[in-house]
RNA sequence: GCAGUUGUAGCUCAGUUGGUUAGAGCGCCUGUUUGUGGAGCAGGAGGUCGGUGGUUCGAGACCACCCAACUGUACCA
């Protein structure tokens, strides 16, 4: 068959590739995410709440889903079917899921519940900076208490939050809004009821946009409905909620009149709540809205008899959040730091963080009504943000094992006695497993591995009772002095030095303590 | 989903109006090196030119369709 002309067909090989979205992560992120959740975690527990997980997958109906489409099963939600025919999603957020915990254990929880967990959340979207389709959320949740006090408390824990994440005053901003405001405009201007619920949500998503276009398109939106191609039939037609202009136009003055971070800014954080007369005398004659006045009114009075006024929490009627379960207080914490790509254009990264109250969503499981809030920091999201605005400082060095290397194969047992005596007082260190068949391998791997120091023990040290103590991190300045041959034999001679085997720990951690080398 | 842009080595990119065996830098591996890493020198591996089909004597280049990535937009619990 085949002919000796022929060109031998290479076996095929599998490429190692990863799906989009997801992402491999070294030692650098994983510290970095420890870091990040353990401050996070010391700020939750300050405030009362304690851990509780749940496992990654539920029943997708338990997550507030409707079962899967028979074609598109996996639309937003990975989902399976289990061997019974019943469906199983990963869990997309940690509040859902909450909700399940408290409702099945409800009997042996102490009300109001509080409590945290951090984990991964999976979705099936397109990714983007910082949006991934596997990434960890830190959630706490207050279940069994429907008083604006426990909405106040999770827009404190999350400015706290950020602050004990270094991110300074001013540089981010918990915005809080409140559904049930929101309901009441649209419900003065005739879009109560049943038969609107459509164009209320259309009208949402709008106000939503607030963020990301200026008004004359959230105006379109509002209206007739918008072109993205920039203009009129160019790329994809959005419908709009098709307003009229009047009842467009009190949307647009609601959102228009307070907000403007520079506005409310300048006017004092709550001092900014303008709720105008106007606004109150509209919402009067919604029962819901003026429930939501009163409720920002109270989160403001509690967070302002904080200490919390001067920025740090502000009322913003553009703030939407999630269209599913949201009764009544949201909440949003964004960067307002400045984060550039490689190619120095501004990236968004819209809000770091999230929730409100949901009052509907443990209530499903039970007969009763069970009112709820919570707050969830995007953990990976603000892990991303953080690296792009740091991304010109040096990274912190993570330092590897201290490593024994193998001079004389035969003496392995020597090497790996020595490696045991620094494991046992706490020190990092490891014997080198490879080939140890030239010096210059082995230190090549103690660099690669950014080890602090290796330990040579040769015949000659051996017949004195010594061993050399090579410093890599001061070695490591040495090819910079080239040509200045006097300063490189005297940084040689500083970096390499032979102690005696008994004073091996002692030598070693006072080459740690010299450069501040810490593995935690 | 829709629109635009882009697909050449692990990475960043060259590749003339279509013309022999597709290149560079960085990285990787080996040697120099049976007592010393980051430098130097020498060598090596690595490519279905995103895929398929077409035009042509001849395609990495031209055409069609498909796929993927990026950006915007839609959806987003």
């Amino acid at each position: 068959m085949s002919e000796k002309s022929e060109k031998p067909k290479k076996p095929q090989k599998l490429r190692a590739r990863l799906p989009r979205g997801l992402g491999d992560r070294g030692p650098a992120d994983i510290a970095a995410t420890r870091r990040m959740t353990d401050t996070i975690r010391e700020v939750y527990e300050r405030y009362g709440f304690e851990p509780v997980e749940t496992p990654t997958m539920e029943f997708t109906d338990a997550l507030g889903k409707f079962l899967p489409d028979q074609d598109r099963p996996n639309e937003g939600v990975f989902s399976f079917q289990d061997d019974d025919e019943q469906w199983i999603s990963l869990r997309y957020d940690l509040t859902a899921p909450l909700a399940r915990y408290v409702a099945e254990h409800w009997d042996a929880l102490p009300k109001p519940y509080r409590s945290y967990r951090a984990g991964y959340v999976y979705r099936n979207e397109k990714p983007g900076p910082g949006r991934f389709r596997q990434f960890m959320q830190f959630d706490a949740d207050t279940v069994g208490s429907g008083s604006p006090a426990a909405d106040a408390e999770m827009c404190m824990m999350a400015a706290d939050a950020m602050e004990a994440l270094g991110i300074p005053r001013g540089s981010y901003v918990v915005r809080v809004n409140n559904r049930k405001v929101l309901d009441g405009v649209m419900e003065s201007i005739g879009l109560g009821g049943d038969e609107n619920a459509g164009r209320r949500l259309t009208v949402l998503r709008a106000i939503d946009k607030m963020d990301k276009f200026p008004v004359d398109e959230i105006a379109k939106l509002l209206g007739p409905g918008r072109w993205d191609g920039g203009e009129e039939g160019k790329g994809d037609f959005t419908k709009g909620a098709g307003l009229s202009d009047h009842q467009a136009s009190v949307i647009l003055g609601f959102l228009k009149t307070s907000i403007g971070t520079a506005e409310i800014r300048s006017r004092g954080g709550f001092g900014n709540f303008a709720f105008s007369g106007d606004l109150l005398e509209l919402l009067s004659t919604s029962v819901t809205g003026t429930e939501g006045v009163k409720e920002l009114i109270e989160i403001a009075n509690l967070t302002s008899a904080s200490g919390y006024q001067d920025g740090r929490i502000l009322i913003d009627p553009s703030i939407v959040r999630g269209l599913e379960y949201y009764t009544g207080p949201v909440y949003e914490v964004e960067l307002t730091l400045e984060a550039k790509d490689e190619k120095g254009r501004p990236v968004r990264f819209g809000s770091v963080g999230g929730g409100g109250r949901y009052d509907g969503l443990v209530s499903r499981f039970r007969g009763e009504p069970v009112p709820a809030t919570g707050f969830s920091i995007g953990v990976s999201r603000l892990q991303a943000a953080l690296e792009l605005i740091h991304k010109d400082k040096p990274k912190p060095v993570i330092y590897g094992p201290v490593v024994v290397t193998v001079f004389d194969r035969d003496r392995v047992a020597d090497y790996q006695k020595m490696v045991g005596s620094l494991r046992n007082a706490g020190i990092r260190a490891e014997l080198y497993l490879g080939n140890p068949k030239s010096m210059g391998n082995q230190l090549k791997y103690a660099d690669r591995r950014n080890s602090p120091c290796v330990i040579i023990q040769g015949s000659d040290e051996k017949a004195t009772g010594e061993v050399m103590l090579k410093d890599l991190i001061l070695g490591a300045g040495l090819s910079d002095l080239e040509g200045d041959r006097d300063a490189y034999l005297q940084k040689q001679a500083e970096a390499q030095t032979k102690i005696a085997e008994n004073d091996l720990v002692s030598a070693v951690r006072k080459i740690l303590d010299k450069h501040g080398v810490k593995w935690n």
